[in-house]
RNA sequence: GCGCCCGUAGCUCAGUGGAUAGAGCAGGUGCCUUCUAAGCACUUGGUCGCAGGUUCGAUCCCUGCCGGGCGCGCCA
């Protein structure tokens, strides 16, 4: 019995009591149990009784005492405690815990995954760096848990595209084409330019890929700087991303919005809706009636589009492409960018809070032997994505930015993380599943497989540890679905850890096989389906995260 | 000045109103002739920044203050 099939007959047992006429109450419809910390208080407990004393008009303990004699007739339950101030401490039969095993193996690559968001489309924008250099750390943060959590918003039931959009329009676009050119003809950087060994790399492509550039008219070079530069410089983020594990859906260009109206389009839409207006020969875009604290400009006087226009604009195209939420992964540096957001969003005549979600996570921090490392081009000291997977492994790096709340700066050891030992929990958590795949293979080669599922019995499995880490497995489907929810898949990775470790104390007081010239027995069977069980969830519970799980370490 | 995030063990950090606040690392003591010791057991370590408030119950919610980070452009 899963936690949620619980929670399901502790509902059914406060219905049966009203029914009953002993207790006067509406029955709630987010019954939950939880797993105590303290192992005296049972497999679950539920506060379901402390929530309802006020609306039954009894004390608490005393509608405890009722629900715990419905549970009680119930099967699958072996004992109900009244505790404290009116918990209900629930101890499952041993074969209905067991049944978790069964459950998660069988299911397979499916255990864990709900439809608690079924329906939704959700559109998942993360990382959107512009192609003006390569991926930088706080990035990279981004494409770690912006991936993870497009995993678990699927895993969850939601139907999700994720997209990258990038800028090759406009000012930023122009001078990284200047950089180009005055790489490729040895000048000096120019004002506001881009530096960096990149730059004199990939004007060489162009300028090889493009013979006697350099003869052509200036305007006609530039154009040709800034499409080739944008190409190759994109071709090498994929690149870096994809080795990251990283691959979005869409990635799409700003200059197609420029190029198909659409910011016309968008700028008459908002005009439409009375929240245009001119001023000082820019127009504008009255924010601070949706609560921005000043109002913004979509067309600057000199007549260039806003890079806000254009964010207009394609907020519209993702609604126009049927997504019901659109979700946005930014920097802390950027933060400041919700109020606009949030406005055109209201603006359009949309519904800020059900349309729109901005996660904003902190920065990276990194740190070497202790000292902060200042980021700065002109040093030569930015680290990149490509640089953090040389160093570290994708594993390690996608694991580490992903455990940290995206609240919570990180301060990322170089030196820590280039040691690659055990400093790292991802080893930690891998070493259960190498562990697992290794003990499975000496079954394999002892002839003893796991059999059918209706020939295994899981009541054997008594033990404390063993009973420990049923209760981890079935928790997994919650995890998922409560970190798809709150949008935090760090949640994914802390509950790993706390597996894993459970796994280990397992294997360290459980012998799985037979020793010597022993025989199996049906514990031995019993033992396997629940080492195999866990080996499904680390599994999976990696695969959220973008991270292997090795078969040997 | 205004806004967002953070403040929990020596360090890095978990903790979606519940019972005695946790993990990893670091420190100490043990455990490998049989399933992976990248492991396990025991142990050291806390005024959950401070002060009020709401609640049967607050690390969590509200208010104020202190400290740190990041923002506040007709830049992108």
């Amino acid at each position: 019995m899963t936690p949620e099939q619980l929670a399901d007959v502790v509902r059914a047992a406060v219905s049966a009591a009203v029914a009953r006429g002993t207790l006067a109450v509406e029955v709630p419809d987010d019954v939950v149990v939880e797993r105590p910390r303290n192992p005296e208080h049972g497999d679950y407990a539920t506060n379901v009784a402390l929530r309802l004393a006020k609306a039954a008009g009894r004390p608490p303990r005393e509608v405890a005492e009722l629900l715990a004699a419905e549970l009680r007739a119930t099967g699958g339950i072996s004992r109900v405690d009244v505790a404290g101030p009116g918990f209900l401490n629930i101890t499952l039969a041993k074969a209905a815990l067991g049944q978790i095993a069964v459950q998660a193996v069988t299911a397979d690559a499916a255990y864990g995954r709900t439809d608690v968001l079924a329906g939704q489309r959700i559109n998942l924008e993360f990382v959107s760096a512009n192609p003006t250099g390569p991926v930088h750390i706080g990035s990279t943060r981004w494409a770690a848990v912006g991936d993870a959590l497009g995993r678990l918003l699927s895993a969850s039931g939601a139907e999700v595209t994720r997209e990258y959009y990038f800028n090759d329009a406009g000012a930023q676009i122009d001078r990284f084409a200047r950089s180009l050119q005055a790489a490729a003809k040895g000048r000096p950087v120019p004002e506001d330019g881009y530096a960096g060994a990149y730059i004199d790399d990939i004007a060489a492509q162009v300028v090889a890929a493009e013979p006697g550039l350099l003869e052509r008219p200036d305007a006609e070079q530039l154009e040709i700087f800034r499409r080739r530069g944008v190409e190759l410089m994109f071709a090498e983020i994929r690149g870096s991303l994809a080795e990251f594990g990283v691959v979005f859906d869409v990635y799409f260009s700003e200059r197609t919005l420029h190029e198909s109206g659409a910011l016309e389009k968008a700028i008459a839409r908002l005009r439409e809706q009375g929240h245009v207006y001119e001023s000082d020969g820019a127009v504008w875009l009255r924010t601070t009636d949706f609560g921005d604290d000043k109002d913004r400009v979509l067309v600057k006087s000199d007549g260039e589009p806003t890079y806000f226009a254009a964010d207009c604009a394609y907020y519209l195209n993702k609604r126009e492409r049927g997504f019901d939420k659109v979700v946005i992964m930014l920097g802390a540096d950027h933060h400041g960018y919700i109020g606009r957001y949030k406005a055109l969003v209201a603006a359009a005549g949309d519904d800020p809070d059900e349309h729109l979600e901005i996660l904003i996570g902190q920065l990276v921090n990194l740190v070497r032997n202790g000292e902060p490392v200042r980021m700065s081009k002109r040093a030569g000291t930015v680290v990149i994505l490509a640089d953090l997977v040389e160093a570290v492994g994708a594993d390690a790096a996608r694991y580490a930015l992903a455990r940290a709340s995206v609240d919570q700066q990180i301060d990322l050891d170089l030196d820590l993380w280039s040691r690659q030992s055990n400093d790292n929990p991802v080893f930690y958590v891998q070493y259960a599943h190498a562990r697992i795949s290794s003990l499975l293979r000496n079954a394999g080669d002892l002839g003893l497989t796991l059999g059918a599922a209706t020939d295994v019995d899981v009541s054997l499995l008594a033990h404390p540890r063993e009973s420990d880490l049923l209760r981890a497995i079935g928790e997994f489907p919650r995890v998922l679905s409560g970190a798809a929810e709150l949008r935090a898949p760090h949640r994914v990775a802390r509950y790993l850890e706390e597996l894993a470790g459970t796994y280990h104390r397992f294997y360290d007081s459980c012998r799985v096989l037979p020793l010597g010239d022993e025989e199996a027995t049906p514990l031995t069977t019993a033992r396997l389906w629940l080492c195999a069980a866990t080996a499904v969830v680390l599994r999976n519970g990696l695969a959220v995260l973008g991270v292997h799980a090795p078969e040997r370490m």
